[in-house]
DNA sequence: CCCAGATGTCTTAGCGCTGAGATACATTGC
DNA sequence: GCAATGTATCTCAGCGCTAAGACATCTGGG
């Protein structure tokens, strides 16, 4: 019943008794578990010509109201990563005809990105095994036990999503 | 009360009603959380000169026993990272003067590890600071959360670990 | 009306990791 | 002994991301 993350906490305790070290019971195993799921999701993605980056945009296209449109901003905002990242991971989808690129009417700045029916088909077809996967990676857990996680997992999510913006803060000055 | 997650899982309701996306509720929160959490520890790492690939190389040679040395298939294991990746890493530490290398005296292919005097002195400097930001992430849970989430996560790894070593196999029955 | 600051997109250098493979040494079965 | 296989380490090209910054465009207060 021992996991790494176990051996690691017993030997902090003989190294440095002196540090509560409690919290990597929890760190950790979300450290180590985020890189497993990762490896595992990566496989269906493959399966299916995509990786992570891509699914992720398609994906998040997907979900947005017909005609599958969003800016690159807001696609950043949703993927938590930078705006080159962004931009390049358009790049990569947009040569693949997976996605379109075109000057957005309002907003001189700004671009539309919408998914082509070509990636519109390819992330259809993925989304079920890429959910099915999702599901056999938790089957360990009873549904109570998954519904517990969910809420503590959105709790300690909400909480770090509001230190970042600032809002309340740590305990600074408002 | 809603994260982003729920918004996903509402648009998903929306945009596919076929599919049951549950498991989102559960793998996406995870990843997200990871990536804020590896964003917070980060900070804590620059502030003593580190980055998480070094702080990880070094905080498991020093919970090793006396005199603080692996071998870099050991690291590995450890790390869950490619053999490419330790080298890697060990060649930046070395430089660095806070790990040596030496051949190993029983096994001819292999080297030996070793946490110098700088080495130890870095990683016992900011290992309490490290530990107070995994503390402070977690603030936002009760004592009775935060064991309760240590112990799911646990099932999870164990059940995943399982899967990748081949033990039991991937179909469900032994 | 106009300008200063905010916002949106893209560019580029640099970084750490993976995946494939090279090389050397160890171990096992015969 | 020795061949076949396994293990340990390192090399290197390629990949996606970040950080910093260049531009263009928008927006709101004088």
């Amino acid at each position: 019943m021992a996991d790494h993350v176990d051996l690691v906490l017993a030997q902090w305790a003989v190294r440095r008794p002196d540090l509560d070290v409690s919290p990597m019971a929890v760190i950790g195993r979300l450290s180590r578990l985020s890189r497993l799921v990762d490896a595992e999701l990566r496989r269906t993605f493959t399966a299916h010509g995509l990786d992570a980056a891509s699914f992720d945009v398609l994906a998040t296209l997907r979900r947005s109201d017909p005609p599958h449109s969003l800016t690159p901003a807001e696609l950043m905002r949703s993927s938590m990563v930078t705006s080159g990242a962004i931009t390049q991971r358009l790049d990569r989808l947009e040569a693949r005809g997976l996605v379109s690129r075109s000057p957005s009417a309002s907003d001189g700045r700004s671009v539309v990105v919408a998914l082509t029916d070509a990636g519109r088909d390819l992330i259809d077809e993925a989304l079920p095994d890429h959910v099915a996967t999702e599901a056999r990676l938790l089957a360990a857990l009873t549904e109570g036990e998954r519904d517990a996680l969910a809420t503590t997992l959105a709790t300690l999510l909400e909480s770090l999503s509001e230190e970042k913006d600032g809002k309340g803060g740590k305990d600074k000055k408002a």
